[in-house]
DNA sequence: TATAATACCTAGTAACTTAGTAGGTAATTA
DNA sequence: TAATTACCTACTAAGTTACTAGGTATTATA
């Protein structure tokens, strides 16, 4: 499991389709105007989103992407999984007296600690977003913890 | 949030110092051969965790790392953020018109999103890991399931 | 039928990040 | 005094990210 900025921009696309899933296909071009991301780029992402189906593209004019299921089929940890490379998880591959050994426990810790994570991004759909007459509230609500967020996600202090 | 194998890396060696706790200071050169991480690579790491004084140096022989604190006060959100560098997480660099463009939207339920994960992972202590009689309680119940977790950590299947 | 709009595809590349090497100095124990 | 460790700086190879440039295939519509 891996989230970097990649991973963002493909939930946050994601999120662009599913919010605008009845106003038929939603093209790259404008999601790539909304996010400032480059068309090329959103191509390469939507081409992994297609091929794990959780997109279907629709050509010609008045074309564009729409979910490939419904949004409360599909989670977050299905979004990053399909564009991003999966990190390699443990150092000591699979070497039996690296287990006995006893420090390998620490693999295992970190495999339990990544399996929690999955859990826990598969467990949140894009419906959980963008179910419409709470999309509002979420934003409203957001507004007011905004604050508090921005300072919880600035580097740590230095001494 | 970010979330890599750097991050990883931080992670297991600190999982090391809180299991290994008891028998004084572990010394990065330890931690190098059972993670398989150079030592340099690992004094890049330490340098953050300590600013963010999550561990203390001692120097000298018989010297190494112990936590700065303990480990129940040590979150996972916290060491990640300590050694990543954070996203930046919005394209509409705070242009209103964006705001009201109702666009921008999707930034804030992906800002919702971030606040989730970084609630989950800062719930989650070292101590939740290495609380001594359960190690290997989590160890055996990893066990029974890590064939589902490597598949489930496997890329997408493609079509 | 012609044109435009879109998905869809390949190749190349600049900037950045990751993870490493090399070569030190400072503090401390034995 | 010697060995062991943290702690620091500079450099670098490999990988990833995000982009540019150039296409082809499909389809709605004028």
């Amino acid at each position: 499991m891996k989230l970097s900025t990649k991973g963002r921009y493909a939930v946050t696309a994601m999120m662009d389709l599913a919010v605008n899933d009845r106003d038929g296909p939603v093209t790259l071009s404008d999601i790539s105007g909304w996010q400032g991301i480059s068309l090329s780029y959103l191509e390469q992402l939507f081409s992994k989103l297609r091929k794990a189906r959780l997109v279907e593209g629709v050509r010609g004019p008045g074309g564009g992407y729409r979910l490939g299921k419904p949004a409360d089929k599909i989670s977050i940890a299905q979004i990053i999984l399909a564009v991003d490379e999966s990190i390699d998880s443990t150092q000591c591959k699979g070497s039996e007296d690296c287990l006995a050994g006893d420090r390998c426990m620490t693999h295992k810790l970190w495999e339990d600690l990544s399996f929690r994570l999955y859990e826990f991004l598969n467990g949140i759909t894009l419906a959980d977003f963008i179910k419409r007459p709470e999309v509002r509230r979420i934003s409203v609500q957001q507004n007011s913890t905004s604050s508090q967020i921005s300072r919880m996600f600035q580097p740590v202090a230095h001494a």
